[in-house]
DNA sequence: TATTGTTATACTCTATAACTATA
DNA sequence: TATAGTTATAGAGTATAACAATA
C-alpha cells in the first residue's frame, strides 16, 4: 500500500484479540472459498463434521460447541438434510431432543471438503513451521476450551 | 453441559482454523462486553487506536489494515466523528484523501478503553502464562500479517 | 416449571455497485 | 482513466422472543 499505517505506534500489533480477528479473518476466508466448490462454508462444514462422530450431537450440543444460538442450528441442519448429507434422528429416550447424523452421502462429501479445508489452511499458515502450527494448535485449543485443562 | 459433543473423535478440534474461530468469537464477546462501557466495540475501538498514531491513517488505510470495505469505514469514522472522538482532515497534497486523527477527547477515551480491553484479554488468555502469551502473540503476528517477513 | 426444537422478527454486519470530486 | 470517499441497497449473519411438544 502506497502510505501503510504506521505499524509501530498504536498498540493494535500488539493486541492478541486484534490479532486473533485478522488471522481468523484471513483463514475464515481461505476455508470458505475452498469450500464454497463442495457447497459448503465453515458453518455448514462444522456442523458436518461433528455429525460425523459416533456419539452423534443433538443440535442443543452442535449449538453450545459452535457458540451458535440453537435457531441458527435449526436452518444449518435443515440446510444439509435438504441435500441429504445429514439426517435429524429422534432420540427414543427423550422424545424433545434430536440427534444429527451423517448419511453416506454426507460422510463422503465430509471426506473431500476436508481435503480441500487442510489445503487451504496449508496455505493460510505457510509461515510456519510444521513445530510452530503444533504449537499455535496447542495454545489456541487452551484459550478456545478454557473448562478442558487438558 | 449434559450430553457434550465427543471432542476426540471428530477432527474438528485439530482443525487450527477451528480453534481459531473459536478463540476469536471467545475474545471478542469478551472485549466488545468490556468495550461497551465505553461506548466502543472492537470495530470502533480499533479504528480509535489507529487514529492515535503519529502518521495519521487515511480512510483507506484503515479499510485496508481493517480488512474492512471503504464503505464500512465511512460509518465507522461518522459514529466517532460525531462524539467528537477523532477528526477527519483534508490532505493538502491529494485533496481526494482525508486523514483520520484523534481528538484530545478521543485520546483519553482510548486510554480508558484500552485499560479495559486489556483486562478483557487478561481474562480470556488466563489459561497461558505470560510466556506463552508471547509465544501465541508471535506465531499469530505472522499469520495475520503474512508479507511482513519479521 | 424447565427444556428441545422451531418460527418469526429485527438488528447488525458484509458485499456490491454507482456517484462525486479530485488526480 | 484511475483513485478516495460517499451513498444506497441487498444479502448474510446474529440476537431475541415466543411457541408447541415433551420432560
Amino acid at each position: 500500500m502506497a502510505r501503510p499505517v504506521d505499524t509501530a505506534a498504536p498498540s493494535l500489533v500488539d493486541d492478541v484479540s486484534f490479532l486473533l480477528a485478522r488471522a481468523n479473518a484471513l483463514a475464515l476466508a481461505a476455508g470458505n472459498a475452498a469450500l464454497a466448490e463442495h457447497g459448503l462454508k465453515a458453518r455448514s462444514y462444522s456442523v458436518l463434521v461433528l455429525s460425523l462422530a459416533a456419539d452423534a450431537p443433538t443440535q442443543r450440543d452442535l449449538a453450545e460447541f459452535l457458540r451458535l444460538d440453537p435457531s441458527q442450528v435449526v436452518a444449518l441442519v435443515d440446510g444439509l438434510e435438504t441435500r441429504g448429507l445429514v439426517e435429524r434422528r429422534a432420540d427414543p429416550s427423550d422424545r424433545r431432543v434430536k440427534v444429527v447424523v451423517a448419511t453416506p452421502a454426507g460422510r463422503a462429501l465430509a471426506a473431500r471438503a476436508h481435503v480441500s479445508a487442510g489445503e487451504a489452511e496449508e496455505r493460510a499458515h505457510a509461515a510456519l513451521s510444521a513445530d510452530e502450527r503444533e504449537t499455535l494448535r496447542d495454545l489456541l485449543r487452551r484459550v478456545a476450551f478454557p473448562g478442558a485443562d487438558g
